[in-house]
Parts: structure tokens; sequence; C-alpha cells
DNA sequence: AAGGGGGACAACCGCATCGCA
DNA sequence: TTGCGATGCGGTTGTCCCCCT
């Protein structure tokens, strides 16, 4: 074998590949032995780097007939993608990489593949890895996940995934899921490119029961410019990453609201309500409806092209510090919050439990009188230090990270001004974080590089 | 110096989906 | 339409290394 593989592998490079039995696993070329299992050696790299290059990728079964390699189909594909393909990009994610990370999982949830083919040369484990290191910390912490601008994001993201249980649950009413389970190809999105701002729409109904609060007071939080012009999986999605069915109600949702008025949805053009982001949060009218709000504006509008992506989230215009500039911002979590953080703790879609968890601990501590001081918003306080600060920004919005989900309506829940240590400022909403870099921003960041 | 904890990474497992016969 | 193999995806676990005490 004259193939030379250059393996950043950590754990292959160690091993030690001598022995001509490592080369197959141990096991010959007849395949009636046992698969062999755990950490891959050079040699068996060089041997499954051999077949792709003769036979190319796929049909990943006849790797262990043809090359007498000791591996089972799934093991060399994923050692193939995660290691050995030639165009993955090695080393440490660059604060770039790191945010759109963060944006790409607040859009997305944990769809690690589809947040890969948005990360050129970055592999699906990789960034999960990153995300789940990342989440731990600060889960530790106690501290929200997502940065003030990103709520909105994940938010919406919690309102596609309500929207899909929805769905499924009334799978056999056709009024709701009929509604909801149509593709919509992306050639369609690319005629809806609006020239508005991405989200949120202007106008859009918002269930009184439901846990589009924290939509609303993500909107406050954010101001509705989003930091970036938005993203496009569906357009530059890898050809090889398959869209899921199950993930046509992501698209689906979204479209629904854009395409026609499935699920009761108001269009844009059915205002019932209006959002006005120069509104106080309390005097939005949110008249009563089951409909989700998610599809007004999230993908169908975050979905154009990927164009402005690298020029939105770049270095020279990205509002945000580099994470790694702000590491030593943060000394230490909030005593005991990380404890009750990690009780319910964001464990796989992660930050959205973290979510219903923060929702559920600010909801009680709320319904408790402002004397407990392990609420949420407190925990904020004491860690930044003055409530009034422009930090408060930043807990409005960690609040909304921590909206319910549980069926408590808008009302229900006080309004930002009165949390502890909440105070929206109008001029804050106003502007869009995705131009400055304000304080809050920039803590999380500081969190975010724990 | 030794031990423990946490981070980073690799790999496996189970399930879902797709494509084809 | 159905069954089955191939493939992809997400969650989880295991391992190693580093740092701190």
């Amino acid at each position: 074998m004259s193939i030379t593989i250059e393996t950043n592998d950590m754990m292959t490079s160690k091993v030690d590949v001598d022995s001509p039995d490592e080369a197959t696993g141990g096991v010959n070329a007849g395949g009636s032995e046992p698969l062999k299992k755990g950490p891959w050696t050079s040699a068996e790299d060089a041997i499954l780097m051999d077949y792709v290059m003769k036979h190319g990728e796929g049909n990943w079964n006849a790797v262990q007939k043809q090359s007498g390699l000791a591996r089972c189909g799934k093991s060399c594909r994923l050692r193939w993608a995660n290691h050995l393909r030639p165009d993955l990009k090695k080393g440490a994610f660059t604060p770039e990489e790191e945010r759109q990370i963060v944006e790409l999982h607040a859009k997305m949830g944990n769809k690690w593949a589809r947040m890969a083919a948005e990360l050129p040369g970055r592999t699906d484990n990789e960034i999960k890895n990153y995300w789940n290191t990342r989440i731990k910390r600060h889960q530790r912490a106690g501290l929200p996940v997502y940065p003030p601008d990103i709520c909105f994001l994940a938010s919406q993201n919690k309102q596609n995934e309500e929207l899909s249980a929805f769905s499924s649950a009334d799978a056999q009413n056709p009024d709701v899921s009929g509604t909801n389970n149509f593709d919509i190809p992306a050639v369609e999105f690319k005629n809806l490119e609006l020239n508005r701002p991405l989200y949120p729409p202007p106008l859009f109904e918002i269930p009184s029961n439901s846990l589009l609060d924290i939509t609303v007071s993500s909107f406050l939080a954010q101001g509705h410019s989003p930091p970036y012009n938005s993203t496009s999986f569906l357009s530059t999605m890898h050809p090889s990453k398959r869209i899921r069915g199950s993930e046509s109600v992501f698209f689906g949702s979204n479209g629904g609201s854009l395409l026609g008025q499935p699920l009761g949805f108001s269009s844009y053009n059915n205002h019932n309500v209006t959002y006005d982001d120069h509104r106080p949060f309390s005097s939005i009218v949110i008249p009563g409806s089951h409909a989700p709000l998610n599809g007004n504006s999230s993908s169908s509008e975050e979905l154009p092209s990927l164009q402005n992506q690298t020029a939105n989230w770049g270095p020279p215009s990205s509002p945000f510090p580099s994470l790694e500039s702000v590491d030593t911002l943060i000394q230490s979590p909030p005593a005991g919050h990380s404890e009750s953080g990690s009780d319910l703790s964001p464990r796989n879609s992660g930050l959205l439990d973290a979510m219903l968890y923060g929702s559920q601990t600010m909801k009680a501590s709320t319904h408790n009188s402002h004397q407990e001081n392990e609420t949420f918003g407190d925990a904020v306080d004491n860690y930044y230090g003055d409530p009034l600060s422009p930090l408060s920004h930043f807990t409005a919005s960690a609040f909304s990270e921590y909206a319910p989900i549980d069926g408590s309506s808008l009302h229900e829940f006080p309004s930002l001004a009165t949390m502890p240590g909440c105070k929206v400022k109008q001029e804050n909403v106003a502007t869009s974080s995705g131009q400055a870099c304000g304080r809050d921003s920039c803590a999380w960041d500081a969190m975010s590089a724990m």
C-alpha cells in the first residue's frame, strides 16, 4: 500500500499500526470473523482511502468484501466522512464558524448534518461535539446559550418543533395536518425572497396559549433586525445531504404561511395584529389563535440565499467579538444556579429544554414573588450586577430564551419590564443587534467562550 | 507526583429514510 | 404495495489528554 495518509486524528495517530494484523483489524479478507470496532488504525485508513479512490464513495458494505477491511459499512462511511475526506477542514472552529454554529442551531436545532452542510469542511460530528461541550459549559454556569440576537431564532425553532408535534399529533385531522406537511421545493423559496427584513414579519397573529411569548419577548429583546441576512440551507445544502421527510415539516410550516394560510395562519396580508417593534412589550395585541406564528417569519424568509452569509458573519462586519477574545470575562458561574440548571438539563435538543426549564423556573419565581433569589432573572442580575444596566437587554433576551412552552399564555407572563432585572429599553429594541455590539451580545459572547 | 474532573474527540448504536426489486 | 438493503442522522458512550488541586 503506497498511500500516504495525513490524519490529524488524535486517536489514530497514537495507534501503533505496525502489526500486520491491524491492517485488516486482525481479520482476514474472508470476512468470516467478527468485524472490528474501536479506533481506526492508519493502515485501516489507508485501505479505506484506497478503496474510495478506486471505487468512489458509497457502497460501503462492499468495502469489507472487496478490501478485506474488517469494518462494517457504516463504520467505513463514518470514518471517511469524518476523517478521511480530502475536503475536510482540520483544526479548531474559527470564531466565525462558532458564531455560525450558534446561529444555525438556533434556526435548526440539533440538525447537525444540515448545519455541517452550511459549514464547508466541517462534519456533523464535529459540530455536534462542539455544541454539546458548549452546552455543558453553559449549563454548568446556568447561563443562556444563545446570544440575545439569536434567541429569536431559537424561539422560532421551538415553534417549528411545536408545530411539528402539533401536526403529527393531529395527523388524523386533515384540517391541520393536511396543510402542514407539504414539501416546499427550494425554488419556491427563491421566488419568495423578499426585500424586507427577515423577521419578524411586520404583522402576525400570536396564539394566546402557546410558547409564542418567547417570540414576542425576543422581538422586543432583539429589535427585530436579524444579526445576519439569513442563510439558506435549502439552496446550499450539500447534494449528498438528503432532507429527511420529517424535516419537511420544518419547511412546510414556514412555507405554509407564505404560500397560503394553512393552519389558520395569518398571512402577511391578513393583519389581525400589528407588531411594532417600537411598542412596549405590553402593548402588543394578541388575539387568540392556535396558529403558530413561526411560519410567518422564520425560514421562509430565512431561506434566501447564502450569498451574504459570509459577509454578514465575517469578522469585519460581525458585531460580535471573537468568542475567545472575551474568554476571561467570565470568572465563575453564579452560585447555585448550575445545580438547578442541570436537573432538567438540556440534553438532546438541549436549548429548548433549557428554555422550558428556565421558563418554568422563571414562571415559578415570578409567581412566588421576587423575594426568591434563585430565579433566572435574579441570577442574571447577580451575575452581571446592575439590573438597570444595558445588560438588562441581555436579561430580556435570556428571558426570551427561557420562555415557557407549557401553555402559559402571554398574559400570564410578566412583562419584561416587571421582571427582575429586565428592563426593555426601546432604543435598544429599535437598534439592530446586527449593527452594533451591545454589551448584551458581548456579554453573551463572553459566556459562550466559557 | 498522583488523582480527579472536565474537555475534546472518535466511534458506535439505534432508528429513520430512501431506493430498488 | 411490500420487503429489504443501503445510507444518513442524531444520541450516546468510550477514550485520551490536559489542567487543577
